[in-house]
DNA sequence: TTCACTTCTTATCATAGGTCAAGTGTACGA
DNA sequence: TCGTACACTTGACCTATGATAAGAAGTGAA
């Protein structure tokens, strides 16, 4: 398996030869044409995405027809709509590809089987949503007190990477700013 | 011990009688008085608390020495700054009393033999986490999308206890938005 | 080579919400 | 009972960012 999964597992947890190979069995592979949905508002999510590599994004549609993205997700990442994989009850997000991308997948039910026998990779999970917690805590305050220059040259200086593969429309928007408000602020400097 | 901490870790994981006196020992209960702190910016966050009985804040202090509130918990929650917390480094946050409140706490060291001795509560903070980090990008996705008026609807419909309990400044605080914003978006209904 | 499409920029005008400054009302400790 | 300190409101003015509309620059397919 051509993948760094087991890596970050094994970062935090420490895995049998069999324990690994009941993982690798536990996930498929798939992969995804840019442009393409993973996943439909309306649709239930029922898989949890680690990237292998490529780009998506997360984004819902507001009453008016608007696109907000809220997620950028790209190689060795974790992507689902959580809200949806977890309650497996209809999602009000689209996950889409920016690029081709190739991915493993679990489902709800293998991921819970899983749970089960090795009962350790709760504490990876664990470690990584309290990750994912304090992060977006962190970037509900920044986008509630900081300016929208200020988020721009935030995300410069902590994802360089995504300027070079991800159109600055969709930058903007994961900024919580109009595209044309991003020229601008670039235009400055 | 006359408290729902018990309860609450009952409802995603099955305790026998012996691990609960485990997890009862492993806390210490703490009260702190109304205005108060309980974490300083500068200290590091030796514990997580739940909060049995009262109001607490969290918030930090900008370059201009303006509070703001990110995180406002009552009764049967828990509080604490993850990020000091889980790394051991000086917090960046203040945690205050808003109200006379009883704790239950936690060390960091006796957490972590928590975890070893009883490894289904990996299960339960895992959860915990899941649906905090959940919550956390919805009201990021409110903060960058609705506007204050719609943010000030929502929290009334859904924490309507805490306009009985908590002043409105902190509430306005809380929104993102000024005590004048808010003062004014009440006045309009 | 051209046409169509996507990405990004620019200009003008509009507005939600911030800032500052000055109130009013209430509550509690001395 | 008084006085100080909160808690909240109001008004006048300001500014960052949004909305709209148009155009420039780059890219890829026929």
């Amino acid at each position: 398996m051509d993948n760094k999964l087991l890596y970050y597992f094994n970062k935090w947890v420490k895995l049998t030869p069999e324990e690994e190979e009941i993982i690798k069995s536990s996930f498929e592979s798939c992969a995804i044409k840019k442009k393409k949905d993973l996943l439909e508002a309306g649709e239930t999510c029922k898989y949890v995405y680690f990237i292998t590599k490529g780009c998506l994004r997360s984004y819902f549609v507001d009453d008016k027809g608007n696109e907000h993205i809220y997620q950028i997700r790209m190689d060795n990442s974790w992507i689902s709509d959580l809200q949806s994989f977890f309650t497996q009850k209809p999602s009000h997000y689209y996950i889409e590809a920016l690029e081709n991308s190739e991915l493993l997948r679990i489902s709800f039910e293998q991921l819970e089987k899983l749970y089960t026998r090795i009962p350790k990779l709760e504490r990876y999970f664990r470690i990584l949503f309290q990750k994912a917690y304090i992060n977006a805590l962190e970037r509900l305050n920044a986008t509630m007190w900081d300016s929208a220059e200020d988020r721009y040259q935030t995300m410069l200086k902590e994802q360089p990477d995504m300027f070079q593969r991800v159109p600055l429309v969709y930058i903007a928007s994961y900024l919580g700013i109009t595209p044309e408000s991003l020229s601008r602020i670039r235009k400055k400097k």
